[in-house]
Order: C-alpha cells, then structure tokens, then sequence
RNA sequence: GGUGCGUUAGUUCAGUUGGUUAGAAUACAUGCCUGUCACGCAUGGGGUCACGGGUUCGAGUCCCGUACGCACCGCCA
C-alpha cells in the first residue's frame, strides 16, 4: 500500500504499530541533534521525530525539508514524551525509519495555517494552496455534507434529480444573460440558464411530479459578497401541489438541513409574515428576525406640534433600541452620520432617551411637550434605559429602507447578529408585478410564470400593482436562502401574463412559444422552490462572503484571477464564430 | 453607471507638516541548539513605495488621471 494511515487518525491505541504516511511538510523545527516535522493531509497534522542517535543520515535530509514538500515516510507510531492537545493526534508522534521526498516545493507565497498572513488576492491567485488551509477545506466538507442530506432528504420523499441543458436560448426579463456563440449557426447565441426555471416546468408536463437538480446558475450581474456570477441552486419543482404543500415540503427540508448539519432540532412551524407587512415593519423583504425592533409609525403622534422637518414629512417613524440609552453623543453623532452617507440618504436622525425617573429626553424636547413625548414611549413600548430613533422623509418607502439600514447597523453594535442564533421566515404574498422606473412599465416582480392570487384575478385590469402573488422567500437571520411560487398552468392565463408585462403576441410566441404549446397538452398544477446553496452553506458555517464556499470563486469584477479569465481569444477563434469585436470607449 | 476605502520587502502592515541611507513583524537563507509543537538564539539577503502626469529646491507623503483589489448603491425576473 502506498500508504497505511492518513495523518489525522492515529491515536495513542495505536503505539508501537508500523505506518506510511504520506502529505504535505506544515512545519520543521530543527533543534540540532533532532528534528521534528509536521505532517498535514487532509486528515489532520501528524508529528514526525528524526534523530541523530538513530539515523543520522535520515535526520540530515530531514533538515533539509522545506514547507510544503510532498513527503512519504515509514515508522513507528510512538507516545510523546509532552503531549500536544491542540491536535487530535497531539498524543502520539512517528519515529521514522524511512522517508522518500516525493516533490519539493518553491515556498508558498502566504503561509498554509488557518491564521494565514495572505490576503484575499492573493489567496485566490493561489486558490489551490488556500484549499490546504483547514479553514478553508472545512467549508467545501460541510457544503458536500449539506449536498448529501439534500439528496437524502429529497429522495426519501420520492424526487428525482434531473438535469436540464446549460445551453439554451436567451429571455428578455429578469437578469443579463451570459452567452455562448453557435458555430455552427453563425450569428447565433445559446444562453446560459439564470435558473432551470422553464425545464422543470416541462418536466412537469411530462409527469415527472417531483423533481429537483442540484444545478449552477449564471447571471451576468455586478458581484457582492453574497452574489457570484456562477452559483448553485437547490432547484425543485412538485406538481399536483398547493402553496401549503411546497412550503410544508421546504420547511421540512430547513429543519432536517439544521438537525443534521447544525445539531439543531427546530419545532414548530415557521413564522410567516406576509410582503407587506415586512415592508411596514422592516423596510425590507427580508428582515432580521433574530431580534425585533420593529418601526413604529409616529405621523399620528409627532406631526402637528410644530416641528418643521416632522411637520412637512409623508413618512415620521422609528425603532426602540432596548437598553441603549447609554450611547454617548459621540455614539449618536455616529450614528447620524450613519444614515447620511449617500447610499443611505437620510437627511438627519432623532433620538430620544428614556431616563431612569421614566422622562424622556430628546433631541427635540423644544417642539414637544413631555406629554407627547410619553405618548411616544407608549407606542414603542419604551422602558426606562431604552434609546428611540425615529428617521423621516416624504417618501414612505425610502425612508423605511434608510429606517431598516439603521435598524440592522444598531442591531451590530449591540451584538444582536449573533451568527450562531438561526431565525426562520417566510415572506408569503409578495407583489406579482413591480413597477419600474427604468422601463416605464409593469414587471414580474418574481418571474413572468408565477400565479396571482386567485381572489386577486380580478384586479389584473383594474390595479396591477395590488395583485399579490402565490410566492414565498424563506429569509434566515436576513438573508434570503429561497424562493418559489406556484406556477401559471392554464395557458389563457399565461397568456394574460405576457400581455400585461408588454409582450406581444407575436413576441410572447417567438419567445415562449414552445412553454405555451407544451401547456396545451395537459399540464397539471404545479410549483416549486429554489435554495440557494452557496448561501446557505455561508450561513451554516458563519462566513462573510460565499466566496469562502466555493472552492474556484469569482473575483469582486468578474475574473478568476488564477486561470485569468475571462480572456480575449486569438482572431482566427474569433473568425471560426463568426464574431467582430468592437469595443466602445 | 456611481460612491467610499485601499495599493510601500515574499506576506501583513507602519511611515509624523513635504526634507539624511524607507522601517517592524513574519517568511526566507546561513550558523548554533537532542523534546520542540507559533521552539529559541545569532547573523544575513530582500524595495521600480501600483502606473502615468502635475505642483515643488525637494514627493512614499500633496493634486489629477489610469489600472487593480475590497465593500456598497444602481442592477440582481
């Protein structure tokens, strides 16, 4: 055997045995006489002991090892005289008798320990030596883990994993697409799929009743840290389902997700808030439940006392901040200057103090009468050592956006985004269509398939703006980990669809013509959900970005910075496709 | 498309109002060291201060532009 043992199992059970390890050199420690090496693999780190008194010539070329030097050896596994307890294998180490060097190695730009002294760029240029780190190689093991017990989950439940083409034809609607030039069909694009969302309506049609695909996706949109241009859906679709059934059914797979990978057993059914109210209450649809701070309107109450910047506002509100009294002026001026950063866009920020005697004090006491001020306090709530901050504007939906900016910000200061607390939400009755400004029209707020509510039918000619949806997000501590709806399957309907998003029926036909043909075949009721992995993994293992999930991510632009791509190609690879380029600017 | 921050040794960073030969830690190399485990000690090598332009007697430092990186806004059905 090339090897007996990998370097994270020996045990002090296993003294005296004769092993091979092979690995990777983490560290030597040369102390004259003797030399002791660390061996990593992907197992763990074990210790290798050379010595002069019983080979010398094995202890010189051990000296000679550098870090990351591919290694073999053979010896006897032996009890250290001091044991390490930082490492499982802390209690043994390995007198070696033999030893090959496999392949040396230049010295790695950044040092391979989970405190590594290289930064982001660089650790992605050298992406191969970043998953040595144990950190990093533990997210890649808990997302294959995560993977397992989807399948697991799914398949118990009778799904089957289908996969759908990565080339196929581009939509308008929804996000840029990546394309991919036809050769053999000179002028023409394949896209790349942002989501397998019409397939797994055909494999519907064709009776496939419950099917899911662990699937990349591509949008060709600006990066975030939670955003990558390639990145990994938990897709499924059910038919014969109502919105009750493919919640329950997700539900249940969040809660087998948190018991298997967290340790975690969640009871109970998930809240359920609906779009509007989240909007109302968190200035988002997709608020932090781990803590409440709820916004409370205060038009009734702070309006018409004489306070001009109140006084002129559509919008008076703000959040009760339990026990943050105690914030300094310096803290508050922070704050204020928190919300007035242009991505935030507030003009100012007042706050007000409950004192111990139950007064409050606020930073506009001259408009108000303590009367009102308590009046205030009520509607929050407020006890004494409590801090109220209340944002205004004249328009209510903005300033409900900076009010859940600042709401999240105190909620960091005062450490109630812990990352080991998980709370559960679903966001139900979203919007079916959103007006954009940009387009001057009405667009799917979800995706052209999704179905209106059927008590909300009626208002498709009379207010499209009110038609609510039967769509859901699952929100985890903030962050948005899936989505679904149920589907349009009477294709007079589907039709409606596209007349009301602009298309006309010609162009609906050019552009899914083929989804309303297969519709006239009998297609059953149906819906669906997509997770998002990468996030999902994120927030399982508490990073900051889902960089740190995927094992070859993008860059903030774009670029993999390791194989350099993307890349100009030679002209007669240009020539072969038919294609001219011609950059502007 | 936009805003902010950043770019100095292999790496992570410091660098005062614009003024002598640009520093620290770590990594690396060499030597010493027989129980280390972030070993220790000594010595040494290592810099186009991202790039281009400007201001100035003089620029790592100030100004403008470009590139690259990160975070965010727009965007992301």
């Amino acid at each position: 055997m090339y090897r007996t043992k990998t370097c994270g199992e020996l045990r002090i059970a296993d003294v005296n045995m004769e092993v091979t390890l092979a690995g990777w050199v983490q560290r030597v420690r040369k102390m004259g006489g003797m030399v002791f090496a660390d061996l990593r693999d992907r197992y763990g780190v074990t210790q290798l002991v050379f010595s002069e008194d019983s080979n010398a010539e094995l202890c010189e070329r051990a000296a000679k090892l550098g870090r990351e030097y591919v290694i073999r050896v053979t010896g006897n596994v032996s009890e250290r005289q001091s044991k390490n307890a930082n490492i499982p294998t802390g209690d043994i180490e390995i007198i070696v008798s033999e030893m090959a060097v496999l392949n040396e190695a230049e010295t790695p730009p950044f040092t391979i320990e989970n405190n590594t002294d290289g930064g982001d760029d660089l650790r992605m240029k050298y992406r191969y030596l970043d998953l040595r780190r144990e950190c990093v190689r533990s997210n890649l093991e808990l997302r294959h883990k995560m993977t397992m017990e989807v399948r697991r989950y799914l398949d118990n439940l009778g799904f089957i994993e289908v996969e759908t083409p990565m080339l196929i034809a581009s939509t308008p609607e929804g996000a840029r697409d990546f394309v991919v030039p036809s050769r053999m069909n000179p002028g023409q694009f394949y896209a790349l799929p942002q989501s397998p969302q019409l397939f797994k309506q055909l494999l519907m049609v064709s009776g496939f009743d419950r099917y899911f695909q662990i699937v990349k996706c591509f949008r060709d949109e600006d990066l975030r840290a939670d955003r990558q241009p390639e990145f990994t859906q938990i897709d499924c679709e059910m038919s014969f389902v109502d919105q009750e059934d493919v919640i329950g059914t997700f539900e249940g797979m969040a809660k087998h997700l948190f018991k298997e990978i967290r340790g975690v057993e969640l009871t109970g059914a998930f809240p359920r808030m609906t779009w509007h109210d989240a909007m109302k209450y968190y200035g988002c649809d997709k608020p932090d439940t781990r803590f409440e701070m709820k916004f409370v309107e205060l038009m009734d109450i702070m309006k018409g006392h004489g306070f001009p910047v109140f006084d002129a506002a559509e919008y008076v509100g703000g959040i009760c901040a339990k026990g943050a009294a105690s914030y300094t002026r310096k803290q508050l001026d922070a704050l204020t200057d928190f919300v007035r950063r242009p991505q935030i866009g507030a003009k100012g920020m007042v706050y007000a103090r409950v004192e111990a005697d139950g007064n409050v004090k606020s930073s506009v006491d001259k408009f108000y009468t303590q009367e009102v001020l308590q009046q205030m306090k009520a509607a929050f709530g407020a006890e004494p050592g409590d801090l109220i901050l209340i944002l205004c504007g004249e328009d209510t939906m903005k300033t409900r956006k900076q009010l859940c900016e600042l709401r999240l910000e105190v909620a960091q200061q005062l450490g109630l985004r812990d990352k080991n607390k998980f709370s559960c939400l679903w966001v139900v009755d979203f919007p079916l269509f959103e007006w954009s400004e940009e387009e001057g029209r009405f667009m799917a707020m979800h995706h052209p398939f999704t179905s209106p509510k059927p008590e909300d039918v009626p208002l498709l000619d009379t207010d499209m703006g009110a038609v609510r949806a039967n769509a859901y997000d699952m929100i985890i501590n903030g962050v948005e980990v899936g989505g679904g709806s149920i589907r349009i399957y009477d294709s007079a309907l589907q039709n409606k669809m596209f007349e009301l998003l602009g298309f006309t029926p010609e162009r609906a036909q050019q552009q899914f013509g083929w989804l309303l043909n297969a519709f006239k075949y009998g297609a059953p009721p149906h819906g669906g959900l997509a997770y998002g992995l990468d996030r999902w993994v994120s927030l399982f293992a508490g990073l900051d970005s889902i960089r740190d999930c995927i094992a070859f991510p993008k860059n903030n632009s774009g670029r993999d910075t390791m194989i350099d791509a993307p890349s100009v190609l030679e002209p007669a690879q240009l020539d072969e496709l038919s294609i001219a380029i011609d950059i502007k600017k």
